[in-house]
DNA sequence: TACCGCATTGTAACCGGTTACAATTTCATT
DNA sequence: AATGAAATTGTAACCGGTTACAATGCGGTA
């Protein structure tokens, strides 16, 4: 493989001059700088970015978190992340992590052995915790309390308010909520929400129509389950995820009831699928590729040194009405 | 930032004997050991793995160039890559190419800039074509023809082929097909399997039951619409994604037409949402995880200069009915 | 012609590890 | 105690770039 040295060997120059001619051509003259090019063609040269990294310990790689990939709300951010990124002129490692913390701390090595210049993390967890100051990181999707770093997402709470709203307007009294997993401040922040549309409305929370979900169809299936199974059956839904509400809205029509007849389903998110199902989904929509390029952005300039970095940035959600919420059916 | 100089002088070794307690322990005293790996503690020492990775001329990165990854089939592929590259040693640098020829050379040069050891690549595209010897790839999802690289996929042909003639069993004579995206192998070996079967049923393929599409739920919608106002409507259809049979689905229904009573839809991927929607989809069942499982082994085989690498793999599909397709409405 | 300043180019140290080779130590054997 | 092989440790070159600093070349002016 050509390196540096036969490049200038070939030229008839100082390896200085070949890499001068390549990194800053101005200061080379136009006669060298064409003898150097030249030889890097004949050399078939490509500079070895391995040493050059090496070299300027900057490495314009970034580390991305992301609970699970096959998410496509994650991956829209993803993509936002991956656009801005190259634009940058950085690379994107992704990590798959499933949640794990040990996965994720593992991942998060990849900084402090300096194989990446910071950190993008999907969830609501500092994989750097407790390991001294933390390296430059921001979360996108969730926006933490006491962040030990910048955050981009939306108001959940706000447009869980909205969302409950519109189902209270719409006359239902008795209103489930299928929840995110864990206790993630996204999670609270969204049960917020609901309970606080719930009682500025007057209505009384039910617990037993408070059920546990982790942004799957099938947690959605079955959580919809209980629900029917319950002596008095609530009249709406509210998802704190489209594929929760997928599923859950599949199970009501096994179950034999009509969606938007029987219950209302609102869901989260606005995938692409929302508007592509029977009926078409009411939801929160993110702009989730907007998170990801802000999420880099925001990154760039923590790893650039830039001081007072923006540590909360809110994007606008958007209540987007479709046809899987209707009315409260009249006892 | 500790280095491993600085570690040889507080155990008041060599940096060879540092460098060594920590690669190769064995050729150790066990008490010089401790005393480094207690320097090492003191110190906070992180190997800097830039200068590993440039000194070794060994990145333990692997490239992924993946069309979208907000497909949920890819994203299962890309799952199974991250996997199987974790438990090896190696980091996934994820890229979104958009199918773009130009970008996907371009993240190609992150190997040519060794910056990763090898590539995997989800799309039937030679990013390195003409560019002298192909470094070390391999090809997931797709059989290319005449492939550059080892390549893992199903038998696609005979999945379409068995697919077709399913409906062709329960009764259907007239059947569209909703095609996947341009020229690709993998178009044209499904293509060719829903031929195979019309022809060896004694049908005849009419070209206006053949629509473009390309993978989106959206495309899957609009040739829908093209069928219904074709006069003489099919009573099936196939389609080379489950994405796209979900929007054909969708304006069926909103055209009125039952599913399956009035036209069967089948599928093709077995994504998670095609048991949620209604009705569940018939569709073909890839092992999406083993095909990056497969690749990755394949590729670090070919990293590592094994011989007689497996060229091409064919993974085993399944066909999977559930209740989007029945049999064919009597006139 | 001698001298000065600026543009250009060259020399060599450096980044932080790994490893070939040499030097030293350890320890069983004679 | 002397000997030698094996185990352990040290020295220094090396990977392929970048860049501080020194050296050289060139044109213009006194």
């Amino acid at each position: 493989m050509s390196n540096i040295r036969k490049v200038a060997e070939l030229a008839g120059v100082s390896v200085a001059t070949v890499s001068r001619s390549l990194a800053t051509p101005e200061m080379v003259s136009p006669k060298t700088r064409a003898k150097v090019l030249d030889a890097v063609e004949r050399a078939g040269y490509r500079p070895n970015q391995m040493a050059v990294k090496f070299r300027s310990q900057r490495t314009h790689n970034l580390v991305v978190l992301v609970p699970t990939i096959a998410n496509t709300f994650y991956a829209r951010v993803i993509s936002g992340i991956q656009e801005t990124a190259r634009k940058a002129g950085y690379s994107v490692l992704l990590c798959n992590t499933q949640g794990q913390d040990e996965i994720e701390r593992d991942y998060a090595r990849l900084v402090s052995s300096r194989q990446a210049d910071g950190i993008i993390q999907l969830r609501a967890f500092n994989p750097f915790s407790g390991d001294g100051p933390t390296p430059p990181m921001v979360n996108a999707c969730e926006l933490l309390d006491n962040a030990p770093c910048p955050t981009v997402g939306i108001d959940n709470r706000g447009a869980t308010y909205e969302l409950t709203r519109h189902l209270i307007e719409l006359g239902h009294r008795r209103i489930a909520m299928i929840q995110g997993p864990g206790q993630s401040p996204l999670t609270r922040e969204r049960n917020a929400g609901y309970q606080e549309a719930l009682e500025a409305a007057g209505l009384e929370a039910d617990p037993d129509l408070f059920l546990p979900g982790n942004f799957t169809p099938r947690s959605g299936f079955e959580a919809a389950r209980h629900l029917v199974d319950h002596a008095n059956r609530p009249t709406a839904v509210v998802c704190e995820s489209d594929e929760m509400a997928i599923g859950a809205v599949q199970y009501f029509k096994e179950a034999g009831l009509r969606v938007p007849g029987d219950i209302s389903v609102a869901g989260f998110d606005d995938i692409e699928f929302a508007s592509f199902i029977d009926p078409p989904l009411t939801t929160i929509s993110q702009p989730a590729e907007r998170f990801g390029q802000e999420a880099v952005a925001r990154l760039i300039e923590v790893i650039e040194g830039k001081r007072d970095v923006t540590p909360h940035q809110t994007l606008p959600h958007r209540l987007v009405i479709r046809r899987s919420t209707a009315a409260a059916p009249t006892r």
